[in-house]
DNA sequence: TAGATTGTTAATCGATTAACAATC
DNA sequence: TAGATTGTTAATCGATTAACAATC
């Protein structure tokens, strides 16, 4: 995946906390925030979140901070979910069923409009008042639909097929959540959610932890 | 969350890949493998490498590289893979379901013996041969039965109190599907999986993309 | 032995933090 | 105006990369 711009991906990464950070202080009726304040908040450092405001803008003001509810805005803009992205799921199991249901990323602008698989049982029956369609259709729904956000959902072994698919019909983006790199032309964004990683981490802190549990004694 | 060595999270967080990494040249019958190839396959430098691996011991061989078997173990081990986690899920929706069906955690030494949830309609049911219990049982199973990591796969307005019953009933890690930074004890490992957060990463790549592809033209 | 490749130290790079002038 | 807090530059810290002696 290539990057266009020069903002490092540490900080790209922590735009989506500062959004729901100040999503819940305008939840909480607060209009009126601080770099310092955000600190305590969030765990960066005031300084940190300063840095990383102002590689976007002078979003704040000198003497009073920021105003909670534009610089929500402005970050929302920022990561562009003041647009719609019309996205297919591909895997109708478990966790392509937990996504399709995830309301919340509707309210965000992600649409799931097709739910695609293999399993010629599923096929026909309806999630989230999307009928599960065939594979085979894929492509040219992709196309025709201007779909621009592929979710894989499927088995490890499938999930370099459904991303050619994906890629074919055109998708700009995919989100992965098949433990495999995949391989996609340059200009592809491809976000992974590895979860046996995620869970792997846990269980290496817990032997950590345990090991300096033993020492201390 | 408090950490108890000085190997960074940085590094921490390449031991799974590296692990699967070494597993699919496993599923190869490739036997040996130098820091050199690690880095094509990996997309990491040698030098990062053969760095990461030496915060551990030295696992290769000058001359020859690494003995792809014993490395894939010894990561394992480093991993704490080659023990039984016992685990809980909280919450039976489409993500607790999809969490308990997913059979490669098995694999790797986790093991789902309780699922809990508020609803009464879901309780009683089986879920992967487990029964779904009651929350008001959960912190009792967690002291009787030993469990190490809950998995939080609650609604957000949920998750801490579930957080407060798993750590009341002593477990020392919790892997956290809601959107939400859990309160708990310095000693308690919390590994997040925010789902939005990474697709609104995806939401920000394609805007920076398509606005490099506007000043290109 | 000669060649290859590690383990490890030193150099570089990038990200975070500190400091403070600008300014509301 | 005085106080507060940003925007921004400079200093520090940590992570990555380069280099090479050690050694299989």
């Amino acid at each position: 995946m290539e990057r266009f711009s020069n903002i490092s991906m540490a900080v790209v990464r922590r735009l989506p906390k500062y959004y729901r950070y100040l999503e819940e202080l305008l939840n909480n009726d607060i209009k009126r925030v601080s770099s310092q304040e955000l600190s305590k908040i969030t765990g960066f450092t005031a300084s940190q979140i300063r840095q990383d405001l102002n590689c976007f803008g002078g979003f704040g003001q000198q003497g009073y901070g920021y105003n909670a509810e534009e610089l929500h805005k402005e970050i929302g803009k920022i990561l562009g979910l003041d647009r719609l992205y019309k996205t297919v799921i591909i895997g109708a199991g478990n966790l392509g069923h937990a996504i399709a249901n995830y309301s919340n990323f509707g309210k965000s602008g992600f649409k799931t409009i097709g739910i695609f698989d293999v399993n010629e049982k599923v096929i026909g029956e309806k999630l989230n008042d999307i009928v599960i369609m065939h594979i085979d259709k894929l492509e040219e729904f992709v196309k025709e639909n201007n779909i621009t956000i592929g979710i894989i959902c499927t088995p490890k072994a499938y999930s370099q097929d459904a991303a050619d698919i994906l890629i074919k019909g055109g998708v700009q983006g995919i989100w992965n959540f098949a433990p495999v790199d995949l391989k996609v032309p340059d200009s592809v964004i491809v976000e992974n959610v590895n979860l046996s990683e995620s869970l792997f981490t846990v269980s290496y802190l817990l032997k950590e932890r345990e090991e300096s549990n033993i020492k201390k004694k």
